[in-house]
RNA sequence: GUGGCCAUAGCUCAGUUGGUUAGAGCACCUGGUUGUGAUCCAGGGGGUCGGGGGUUCGAGUCCCCUUGGCCACCCCA
């Protein structure tokens, strides 16, 4: 039996289900294509070593990798990245710049599943690129921002929480963390909420800072500093340059979106490869994991073997946003296809009209159901009509004959006579 | 990969100290009430009790293994 139970960590969609991930692709779609952004795809397998270029090999144990006939080793996606510095990479001369493409691909990880991660899921990813500056990394925000006001989130639900990698580094500096013991700061900078507070006292000692100033980076990465209020920052941090900061929250403002960020060093993203702006999109109270995140990454299309490109970007899992979603109320009840109109039997002569008419309407456009059962039962067939939510019925008798039927508005109960040839324009009038 | 909790119908569950052909509600399917999204009536499909092994005269129930789910760790691109 096991065998024929779908793998672990992955989904079957039944229609209710494919509607949903359909209705959140297509916002996906809608807000990417509304912010200028370019939709591509790739192969949704690569050559195994592309994804140890960024990640290293500890990588391989995280994807389902097998080896083709000729021995070569291939990987399933775990991620979009790597193809998309492929891609650009190969054409990088003759692309128009700035290059702002968008993807939605289903991805693959073979990590044990829990709350909010699954082993297959579909992630949106957008990436700017070609443009340096604080106005390409407020718009990658702003677009994940529009994504979430989209689908009825608002910043009570939300948080948009923004960090600075070499605004962070700054302070560790000043803080009197050696730079040889840079990356050991920021990694205990993203795991502080996981350690007991002394443990994190003594960690901190051990980067080289006085008991006083553990005690300042200890408030200093627990805080959240409101957009729009830099001076907090400047005074918890004794930093008054912070350049790249102020112009990306002059953007943020620009933008209209300071209600929605916070910036929060805390947020570290584990990635090597950031080298400015990151961002997580986190569930208000924190109790789920992160919803979005991204960032600048300078050097990855060169470290994928192309020219040197500016890039920031993102990615969104549909996993933790479903969960936030409906955590919030705001997943829709059924997002499936309505019918236009669905066409009851009420006699055996309206029975006879019933086949050419939907043909008719189906081949003009109209999404048209009817029952396949053999009752003339009017209220079980409006049933039907109503579980199927479509928008009108269209009642045949023997007036079908004469080419006249009654139409009733599924949503206000209203019904009339009608020629049924006028059927089409009425439907599409309301 | 490590640890904890869990598993009976599509869903929510019942099932006595182990004891006949494993049940209910809802949902689903068919038909009837000559009927307009309701109510009612009649009928129906569906579970090798997640899978495998063991103990026993007998296992949904006890033991072991395994698969899957949830949760925490590792990781989080």
């Amino acid at each position: 039996m096991s065998k024929l139970q779908a793998p672990r960590g992955t989904r079957d969609l039944y229609p209710k289900d494919c509607a949903w991930r359909n209705f959140m692709l297509d916002a996906w779609r809608r807000v990417s294509i509304r912010n200028g952004f370019e939709e591509v795809d790739g192969p949704i397998f690569e050559h195994l070593d592309l994804y140890k270029i960024k990640s290293g090999d500890g990588i391989v144990s995280e994807l389902f990798h097998f080896e083709d006939r000729g021995g070569r080793g291939l990987a399933i996606r775990p991620e979009f990245t790597p193809t998309l510095a492929r891609m650009v990479a190969a054409k990088a001369n003759a692309l128009p710049r700035p290059i702002k493409w968008f993807c939605v691909p289903n991805l693959c990880r073979a990590e044990r599943p829990q709350r909010g991660r699954l082993r297959e899921f579909w992630q949106w990813n957008a990436d700017l690129m070609g443009l340096e500056g604080a106005t390409a990394d407020a718009e990658c925000i702003f677009t994940v921002v529009d994504l979430l006001q989209e689908l009825g989130l608002e910043p009570s639900h939300v948080r948009m929480k923004i960090s600075h990698r070499q605004t962070v580094r700054d302070i560790l500096l000043k803080l009197g963390v050696p730079e040889e013991k840079l990356l050991g700061a920021f990694d205990l900078l993203d795991r502080r909420d996981k350690m007991e507070p002394e443990a994190f006292t003594e960690a901190a000692s051990k980067l080289g800072m006085e008991p006083e100033r553990v005690e300042r980076f200890e408030q200093m990465c627990r805080f959240k500093y409101p957009c729009g209020e830099l001076d907090q920052l400047r005074e918890q941090t004794g930093i008054s340059d912070l350049a790249d900061l102020e112009q990306l929250d002059a953007q943020l403002q620009a933008f209209g979106i300071a209600d929605w960020c916070e910036y929060d060093l805390g947020i570290v993203r584990g990635l090597a490869y950031y080298t400015g702006t990151v961002f997580e999109v986190h569930e208000a109270s924190g109790a789920l994991r992160a919803m979005a995140g991204g960032g600048r990454y300078d050097q990855l299309v060169e470290l994928f073997g192309g020219p040197s490109i500016p890039a920031v970007g993102f990615g969104m899992g549909d996993v933790v946003l479903s969960e936030v979603l409906i955590d919030k109320g705001l997943m829709p009840e059924d997002v499936s296809p309505r019918p236009d109109v669905y066409l009851i039997a009420k006699s055996d002569a309206g029975a006879q009209a019933v086949t050419p008419l939907a043909a008719k309407l189906r081949l003009a456009g109209v999404h048209a159901r009817y029952s396949y059962k053999a009752t003339r039962n009017v209220g079980k067939l409006l049933k039907d009509a109503a579980t199927a939510r479509s928008r009108f019925a269209l009642m045949l008798d023997d007036d079908a004959t004469t080419g006249k039927a009654e139409l009733k508005n599924m949503e206000t109960g209203d019904q009339q006579m009608i020629n049924i040839k006028d059927l089409q324009t009425l439907i599409a009038e309301s």
